[in-house]
DNA sequence: AACTCGGGGCA
DNA sequence: TGCCCAGAGTT
């Protein structure tokens, strides 16, 4: 790891200390189905779902026995819940049928299930099995390709790009601090680069000045 | 690569 | 009112 990256690291550790996953969750199934309700919407508004959701459901064969519309509704104030409940009890399905109601472990495995991308497989590999990833969500898009850590167009090559430059046990803190960073100060239209912890080390900001 | 899903919070 | 939000699937 070079210096500019470890200062990074240093400096976002310390503006957001004990970074963790945020979204309401207690079992890998859990994180799961709270990780697919959280596309395109933020981590609060799927806490405020999750919250009563899980008391209900707690477990995947509790989730088999909901209709499609019965979840529609439960789930329909985050948006984009036809797609998303259909997925998730498709996927539901798959785990009961061909992984024993568990949810499997592996990257391939993860994103075979219906509404898993990338971005889920390696949320859920980090957060719930403790797996070194880097999930590329737009935050840490954004924000690693504006420090320079990263310099690529698409996601897949930023996450090899964060693999190269930051070594493996950092790897699900630096997920965090990302999403963290990208939220409060590093957000996409406007972002508070004057009052920014890492503007020095910023290749974004030094090349606006 | 472009398009679609989407209700709710906030300015 | 208009813009935006911890992406994924389809064409």
């Amino acid at each position: 790891m070079n210096i500019k990256t470890k200062k990074i690291l240093e400096l976002l550790n310390k503006e957001y200390p004990n970074v963790k996953c945020e979204l309401n969750y207690n079992t890998p199934f859990q994180l799961l189905v709270a990780t697919i309700l959280s596309a395109q919407t933020t981590d609060k508004k799927v806490n405020e779902v999750t919250k009563q959701l899980f008391i209900d459901y707690p477990t995947v064969y509790n989730f088999s026995k909901l209709t499609i519309p019965e979840l529609e509704d439960k789930i329909r104030k985050i948006g984009l819940y036809r797609n998303k409940a259909k997925n998730i009890l498709k996927t539901v399905k798959m785990l009961i049928e061909e992984y024993n109601g568990q949810v499997p472990s592996k990257f391939d495995d993860l994103v075979s299930l219906h509404g898993v991308g990338r971005k889920t497989a390696n949320v859920v590999l980090a957060n719930a099995f403790n797996v070194p990833t880097i999930a590329v969500d737009t935050h840490v898009f954004r924000v690693s390709n504006r420090i320079g850590l990263a310099n690529a167009k698409d996601v897949l090559q930023t996450e090899k790009d964060l693999q190269k430059n930051i070594p493996k046990k950092d790897w699900i803190e630096a997920h965090h601090l990302f999403i963290f960073h990208g939220r409060n100060l590093c957000i996409a239209r406007k972002p508070k680069c004057e009052i920014c912890p890492i503007n020095r080390e910023c290749k974004y900001f030094n090349q606006a000045e």
